[in-house]
DNA sequence: AGCATGTGAACAATCGATTGTTCAACCGTT
DNA sequence: AACGGTTGAACAATCGATTGTTCACATGCT
């Protein structure tokens, strides 16, 4: 394919491979009779450029007539730009992620960006991975969705060079982030329990020394505060992220001394999936004996026994958000994409009743 | 390069974006003294060319110092290959598609590619988004790994001209697909279940018109008729693969007339997790009065009450196979990657019990 | 010494699209 | 009719890596 018969030449011999090798932006400028240049600037209406009417429609009927789409790969060269993003995740059977990732997704399609996604292995660094993507040139931004309370982890991020945005996780240096406002989705649920008559309301809380955890618990503080219910330390168990946890906190929550709470507040599906298995081999009942809520409703909430009241959170929609802002950032529309998002809403199922004293 | 500017102009002056703008194969020729062909083919061990043992140590040091790594765009410019593959699913919160993708994921990191991911909307065509996948050029080959029960599928994906390898799913027609033994896998439920003394086994089914669902059934059938147990049609109920389709055919079971089945084989856990509401909420317990076991271990299955007896089935390891077997293909190191995963084990937990006459 | 051979590395084209620069044709003006 | 100005489009360089070809020099041989 010495001279140019890649444009004209090919094209008169290559039916019979027309689906494999697409049409170039030489094969559309060679059929409308012109340079590829006018070509792309028409096709990218590039205003700094005139072009005639009818050479114009010319090439559009060439570039449709054959189904000219540009080269991604071509073009990313040129630009220096990759048109797609990374997404690093721990675990994907996660409710939580995999939402984030859809919503990630969608918002990446619409923009014409491509989303690559990569796992982060048990007990290897996230930053390992970020540095690999970013090292061999592959996307032009980072979404960073961890559970790891990595101290390095920014400066590992920063030294790739690579914009990012922070999903679900707030720090300080950072301004880029997209985080659920779970202090406000913790007083929801307390208020919740409140109204049907609860007062002594236990909290499987998260990692407190995380981002997360401790909003959650701030807001379950900040909740019994304005409903002038006295704070009890010895409520309050950290159950972690896992339903294993949950059933641990749950079980150090039964044998504790003093009057068994008439609710409980779980910070995660996760975990009150755990606590309830705890509760039903303990025969108590839920939601007679005690009614239990979650924060972030997910497929599992309706599937468990009793069907679990959840406060949901807009997950999907902070997916969407971060990967948009990033995109947003990359191309310059704004400089800074941090944004809170409140919860979405209360879903009442089984799990909680009015305090039956 | 007219006058290699971009070669050592930047270096000079680059200290400040030394992060940013990475070295290139002209950098590294400049610091070594050669020229860029060569670099090529040395970090690229070309032996079409042999090269200096002290030219070959130079160009190394030279690379390391620099910290190069080779841009993967350009290189697939060149080679009209974007080292990437594409895999579309239907619903990310799934367990099963989130492993098969996490498995996918591994493979495709071990081999240097990386994993584009795409959200098939509910209510769009897959076709659509695998077009979208190709046409961009941005993906040598395709995971496919849907529910929907295509007619059109292969045909659309043939169109594409992209290579391609079906997961959980045979069609006759494809020779690429990596499937799980589900009718094995069922074998192994139902003998469970008979080994515990049961006999009256009902069948929550999937889709029957559909690859998985047929054959699950199909398992179910066999393994009755190997223990002389004569097969009712009248205790198969399609439950599709959500938890209210489980909840509807649980319904359905328990109204018929008849005696009650001992036993439930769920054809997933989502409708196990379904059925088993229903069940609970009609005062039926598990697995005292009904044992209930069902395919494809998740976490979902541990989080259940009773905690589901399930078959395990290698879904990571399908995804790892798939995305392995696709790169096999690209680089015309196997022409088929066909097989049939047999399920991993069983894991008995609480929703199975001795039969109790 | 002279010619054939071989070795090591440079040269240059290429992948497909974008974009700064050049250039020819055409217009209206004096 | 000559000239300046505008318009429309071609020309050519570029992004970074790969690879077929060429070429200078050193070596071997008779």
């Amino acid at each position: 394919m010495s001279k140019l018969t890649s444009a004209s030449g090919r094209k008169k011999t290559a039916d019979a491979t027309a689906a494999i090798s697409r049409a170039t932006i030489a094969d559309v400028a060679a059929a409308a009779g012109v340079d590829p240049s006018t070509v792309s600037r028409v096709l990218s209406s590039d205003p700094a450029q005139r072009v005639r009417e009818d050479t114009k429609r010319r090439i559009l009927n060439a570039a449709q007539a054959l189904n000219y789409q540009p080269n991604v790969i071509a073009r990313s060269l040129r630009a220096a730009k990759t048109y797609s993003l990374g997404i690093a995740v721990p675990q994907l059977d996660n409710p939580v992620f995999a939402m984030a990732i859809q919503g990630a997704e969608r918002a990446a399609r619409e923009r014409g960006y491509s989303l690559l996604i990569s796992h982060i292995e048990p007990g290897a660094s996230d930053a390992a991975v970020y540095q690999r993507m970013s090292e061999l040139n592959r996307v032009d931004g980072l979404l960073v969705a961890t559970l790891e309370t990595d101290r390095e982890l920014v400066g590992a991020l920063e030294r790739t060079g690579v914009p990012f945005v922070l999903l679900n996780r707030r720090i300080a240096s950072v301004a880029n982030c997209i985080v659920l406002d779970s202090r406000a989705a913790a007083h929801k649920a307390v208020d919740h329990l409140v109204s049907l008559g609860h007062r002594r309301i236990a909290h499987l809380a998260g990692h407190l020394d995380g981002f997360n955890g401790a909003e959650r618990f701030a807001g379950y503080k900040e909740a019994l505060l304005r409903h002038k219910i006295a704070f009890d330390p010895t409520l309050v168990v950290a159950a972690g992220y896992t339903a294993s946890g949950g059933a641990t906190a749950m079980r150090a929550l039964l044998s504790r001394n003093g009057p068994k709470p008439t609710a409980i507040f779980a910070a995660t599906v996760v975990s009150a999936a755990g606590a309830l298995s705890v509760l039903h081999a303990a025969d108590i009942e839920v939601p007679r004996d005690i009614s239990v809520i979650a924060l972030h409703d997910s497929i599992i909430a309706e599937m468990l026994f009793p069907p679990l009241t959840t406060v949901q959170l807009p997950v999907e929609e902070m997916g969407y958000r971060g990967a948009s802002g990033l995109i947003d950032l990359l191309e310059g529309k704004r400089d800074d994409v941090g944004c809170t998002l409140p919860p979405d809403r209360l879903i009442v199922r089984a799990s909680t009743a009015e305090l039956n004293s």
